[in-house]
DNA sequence: GAATACCCGATTAATATAGTCAAGTATTAC
DNA sequence: GTAATACTTGACTATATTAATCGGGTATTC
């Protein structure tokens, strides 16, 4: 498990994804406008998004993207680990072979294991859902969606 | 709060240092021999982590480091962020002016942080301790103990 | 005073991040 | 069916961070 910025970008497309999802897809160029990533960015980001299964891709005019189940069913941890690709926070490898035996060294293998599971499993309780209920968030989009033309809540970048 | 390599390393060296600290202060060589982690490398997080008050250093001959108090009292997290000095994980710099006002894009940037927060609070309760109780690291630690010349237990990288 | 080991700054190499560019393909709307 | 939309893909580039290296220090012990 690692946390980085580009866990956080994608953290934040998809709060945008699922707070704006009320009228069909959503298309990555709004994302890129209202949280002013890169839309090249976010295409690399969301197909690896699709990839995991996380959201779901329409083509054409009016396509976008879509989640693929409930923003209760999507917990933090798996849009993180989606797009950090790299798993293995270890560097052996995770070797299983050569690793605990042959007097390799890995005992902190095991003991950042062991916290990096810890720290997934608390992300694991975590849902989307759960990040668009905070009050913050409620209050911070509907004052922006005031000051701007559409009828769509508006979230903004900075994660 | 990030999850880096660079953390693992000096949460990593910070374990060694405890487990091997039975006999007065640990030279940053025998961490390196015994973690593969490169003495320069160590230098610069322990530079760090000695200003952060985590260690105590002392010169000459005989000399080393050693935990500046218990590792009861040494949370997981003032390690890493020690040595991950850069504490704003927002893109707008953890500013409190003009973030949240003047339309500035900052919700997620209030959700990253309470993210962020939970982490942390989370590792604040691993202690070093904590990590240098669990069986397999024991279990590794004698092994790989016993292997060797010297009567300290080792604590090998991989993390 | 010689050996040890911390201390410090500058430099470099490797990797990851973030962004760009360009050429596609599928779908919708007309 | 044609044009516009919007996703899809891969290659490429710039920047930042990470990790390591080097070369000189200073303090301390024996």
């Amino acid at each position: 498990m690692k946390l980085t910025t580009k866990g956080r970008y994608a953290v934040t497309a998809m709060l945008d994804l699922s707070l704006n999802s009320d009228n069909g897809p959503v298309s990555l160029l709004e994302i890129s406008d209202r949280q002013s990533i890169s839309l090249s960015y976010l295409e690399q980001l969301f197909s690896k998004l699709r990839r995991q299964g996380l959201v779901k891709s329409m083509r054409g005019p009016g396509g976008g993207y879509s989640l693929s189940r409930a923003p209760e069913e999507i917990a933090i941890s798996s849009i993180i680990m989606a797009v950090d690709e790299n798993l293995d926070v270890t560097n052996c490898g995770n070797a299983t072979s050569g690793c605990n035996e042959d007097n390799k060294r890995c005992l902190t293998h095991n003991l950042w294991m062991d916290l990096s599971n810890r720290i997934q499993s608390f992300l694991d309780d975590i849902s989307l859902q759960d990040m668009m209920d905070k009050s913050d968030v409620i209050e911070v989009a509907a004052r922006q969606n005031s000051k701007q033309k559409g009828t769509r809540i508006n979230l903004p970048d900075s994660l």
